[in-house]
RNA sequence: GGGCGAUUAGCUCAGAGGUAGAGCACUACCUUGACACGGUAGGGGUCACUGGUUCGAUUCCAGUAUCGCCCA
């Protein structure tokens, strides 16, 4: 049994953590008792090595390998141990490796499970050296009362002394530490209780078969597996003053009042029952003492899961209707403690397993990459971040770190200023929320807007149609990575939709057509209210699809927008329904292409170095008919977010019969923008842009017809891949000319 | 020793057999009637290395290296 001398408790075999030490081989010599054999082979000593000398005072034999040629001749013979002068034997033992140290093994059976081991083989006597408090007692002699450390030099010198130590070797090996006490644990001979985990495992193992519980991500479950089916028994015993009793009672009437090893023991559910077992069996006189120690703290966890729901009453109205749960999220850390615990305890006394799913999340490692832990001091505090940030920053950011299934989030953090630029990132998208609600809250104030299915749908401007099939596609996707917990991905797609989709681009649309001038034509009317009808919707279907990312600040923003009593919270609000038929693919794209052309406008103001306030017309030509027609249903939009003074839509024929003119011009796949604004032309920068643009285009060509002109690409390749590569050839193509054409014009 | 993961922009990380992405940081301009915790426009990568499969590999497979975790 593993002894943790710190916390004077037994520990489990899973609260061992083995740790690589830098220690010592010591070696010494056990002489002979001289006998025929010894004489022959003029041997008057055999030498052994140990890394815990002071455990030779519980030393019972010397082992060797049975083929070992050295020794074989000498099991049997006897040795004499030093400092303690006992006679113990040479034995054979096939386990001992003949190439390791001297190919002797001393053997401890009461402190070394290995020694343990031999020694009920060999049927050895146990001599136990040390107490419980790690200090070593009279069976040590001289080196009574004194601690296991002390004891090992205290031994070392001795042997030294009488000229027994031959060697002293550095050696790195792993010593086995508590987890409890942070010090090496001492295997000592002890009684204590133990679980038989066979019958717990089997029943597991059964459920797994059939996918019971289900491990996200998967790769856990192999680990799991692997636990139960190489299981031991667990020790359950803990001498500490906190946890469940357990409930055994001995009968110390029938031992003296004593409890040695000997003393018969009831277990039972309640005291009185265990005394009423005991009469019936010892008779009435009989006088019972319950076991001081408790339960190891993971059993008792074991049962949470049921215990928590009013089991063992199982018609308990929360057992009925909880049991079993649905998902268990934890740590993989835990997998073995708890998670595995669970599953045992409930395969047993529930016949089922008490989640359907577990949800394996990584863990928060700090700036350089360790685990977080108390003793190492490595934590962050979260209520440092959440003061700074915010609570739904802090849990935002961690969500959306979390993203590949189950990776450990190392949370950058600058200790010095106790400053997080990930946290701070999600603060900023919840300002970002709060100050797009609070917009919409001004232009909703007046209430004019109602549900959309009250509107015929051909009344909606296209950024609208735009906006909703955006806002069903996200719903969609959102509501599926949810059910798959791929809770990073949603975190990330509602943040673009949010911050992209809906601030930069539909509330920056819809400025125009909420302006509150008081001449309004009826349908200017009715298509502000339109406008603040989607907006409305857009709103609360994103709160509540971020709900479960940012609970706080998305119950506060909704209960501004819908004006909702305090009561009604926004957790208990359905998903919102998706409308398969906003959905419309063509829309999308060319809505890509028309944000393409306001930014390519965009980025000509800015290299013709433009004051934003300053106000130009706007040429786009294109042949394109799909985008021409884009383009012209969004004059208005164009002309807004680009600040023009004038935007015109022209296709090639009708531009060339414009009078020529200076112009600052670029060029965007098929399209072609003109800005006639002479004088203002920075030719140099102009000239740059272009010439980027041209090389970019040249050496698209390059590739593709490369690939084109191979023989196996257009034979194997799937069709649509060669038929978009020739696509995108001939708009490169277009591009090149157009762009060549426009340098040109420089000149 | 066995197993598992990671290696992609300065940093933290996504991604997918068909032209490399985000946030932060960086550069320039902008206090525009939601938001400077902001807006607009930009710069930045031989996707660790070596082979293989494939018309095509950063993505799949094998090996190597480095780092980390779990179990002995």
């Amino acid at each position: 049994m593993n002894w943790c001398p710190a916390s004077g408790s037994a520990v489990s075999d899973l609260e061992v953590e083995m740790k690589e030490v830098d220690g010592h081989l010591w070696h010494f010599r056990y002489p002979l008792v001289t006998s025929s054999v010894s004489s022959a082979k003029q041997i008057s000593y055999l030498e052994v090595a140990t890394t815990r000398p002071e455990t030779m005072l519980g030393d019972v034999a010397v082992a060797v390998n049975p083929l070992d040629e050295r020794y074989k001749d000498l099991i049997g013979e006897k040795l004499t141990l030093p400092l303690v002068g006992r006679t113990i034997p040479i034995i054979g033992d096939p386990h001992v490796d003949k190439d390791f140290g001297t190919g002797c093994v001393k053997v401890t059976p009461a402190h070394d499970p290995n020694d343990f081991e031999i020694g009920q083989r060999h049927d050895l006597p146990q001599i136990t050296v040390m107490t419980k408090k790690g200090t070593m007692n009279h069976n040590a002699g001289q080196f009574e009362g004194l601690d296991r450390f002390e004891a090992r030099e205290a031994v070392i010198d001795s042997l030294k002394e009488i000229g027994l130590l031959t060697k002293i070797e550095a050696y790195k090996h792993s010593v086995p530490f508590s987890d409890r006490g942070k010090v090496p644990v001492e295997p000592l001979l002890s009684t204590q209780w133990f679980v038989k985990m066979d019958p717990l495992s089997t029943s597991c193992s059964e459920f797994f078969e059939k996918g019971q519980p289900k491990f996200i991500p998967n790769r856990w479950s192999k680990v799991y597996r692997d636990w139960l089916t190489d299981i031991r028994d667990w020790c359950i015993s803990r001498q500490l003053w906190w946890g469940h009793r357990i409930p055994a009672w001995f009968v110390i009437s029938q031992t003296d009042n004593k409890v040695v090893n000997e003393t018969p023991y009831i277990v039972a559910r309640t005291e009185d029952e265990a005394k009423k077992l005991a009469r019936e069996k010892y008779g009435d006189s009989v006088k019972i003492e319950q076991d001081e120690d408790v339960l190891d703290t993971w059993f008792s966890s074991g049962l949470w899961p049921f215990s928590t729901l009013g089991w063992p009453d199982e018609t308990h109205p929360d057992f009925q209707r909880w049991y079993p749960t649905n998902t268990l999220v934890t740590g993989f850390d835990i997998i073995f403690f708890w998670v595995a615990r669970m599953t045992m305890m409930a395969g047993v006394f529930t016949e089922r397993m008490p989640f359907a799913d577990v949800y394996i999340h990584g863990l928060v490692r700090d700036e350089q990459n360790r685990k977080m832990s108390k003793s190492a001091g490595n934590g962050i505090d979260p209520l440092l971040l959440i003061e700074r940030y915010g609570t739904d920053a802090l849990r935002f950011a961690l969500v959306r770190e979390v993203a590949g299934a189950g990776q450990d989030i190392r949370l950058d953090f600058d200790r010095k200023n106790q400053t997080s630029a990930t946290v701070e990132a999600s603060r900023n998208f919840a300002n970002k929320l709060w100050n797009a609600t609070r917009f919409a809250l001004i232009n909703l104030e007046d209430q004019d807007y109602e549900n959309l299915e009250s509107y015929d749908s051909s009344k909606l401007q296209l950024s609208d149609r735009w906006i909703l099939s955006r806002l069903a596609r996200v719903n969609h996707e959102t509501a599926n990575r949810y059910e798959n917990y791929a809770l990073g991905e949603a975190a990330k797609g509602l943040y673009e939709f949010a911050w992209n989709d809906f601030c930069d681009w539909y509330l920056e649309l819809i400025k125009r057509r909420l302006n509150n001038s008081e001449n309004l034509s009826s349908d200017e009317l009715l298509d502000r209210k339109i406008a603040k009808s989607v907006l409305y919707k857009v709103l609360s279907d994103l709160l509540i699809m971020l709900h479960p990312l940012m609970p706080h600040l998305t119950e506060e923003l909704w209960h501004g927008l819908t004006g909702l009593d305090e009561d009604q919270f926004l957790a208990l609000q359905p998903w919102p329904k998706s409308n398969e038929q906003d959905l419309n693919l063509d829309l999308e794209s060319s809505f890509s292409d028309l944000f393409a052309s306001i930014r390519l406008i965009r980025n000509l103001r800015a290299v013709a170095g433009l004051k934003p306030s300053q106000k130009v017309p706007v040429m786009l030509v294109s042949g394109k008919e799909v985008l021409q027609k884009t383009l012209t249903t969004s004059i208005n939009d164009i002309a807004v977010l680009t600040k023009a003074k004038d935007v015109q839509i022209l296709s090639p024929e009708q531009a060339k019969s414009l009078p020529s003119m200076k112009a600052l011009a670029g060029v965007s796949g098929e399209l072609e923008v003109v800005l006639p604004i002479e004088g203002l032309i920075d030719i140099a920068s102009l000239r740059s842009r272009l010439e980027k643009d041209l090389n970019k285009a040249q050496k698209e060509i390059e590739s593709l017809s490369g690939r084109l002109a191979n023989k196996n690409f257009v034979d194997k390749a799937p069709k649509d891949v060669v038929e978009e590569c020739r696509a995108n050839l001939t708009e490169s193509e277009a591009q090149v000319r157009l762009v060549k054409e426009r340098l040109m014009g420089l000149d």
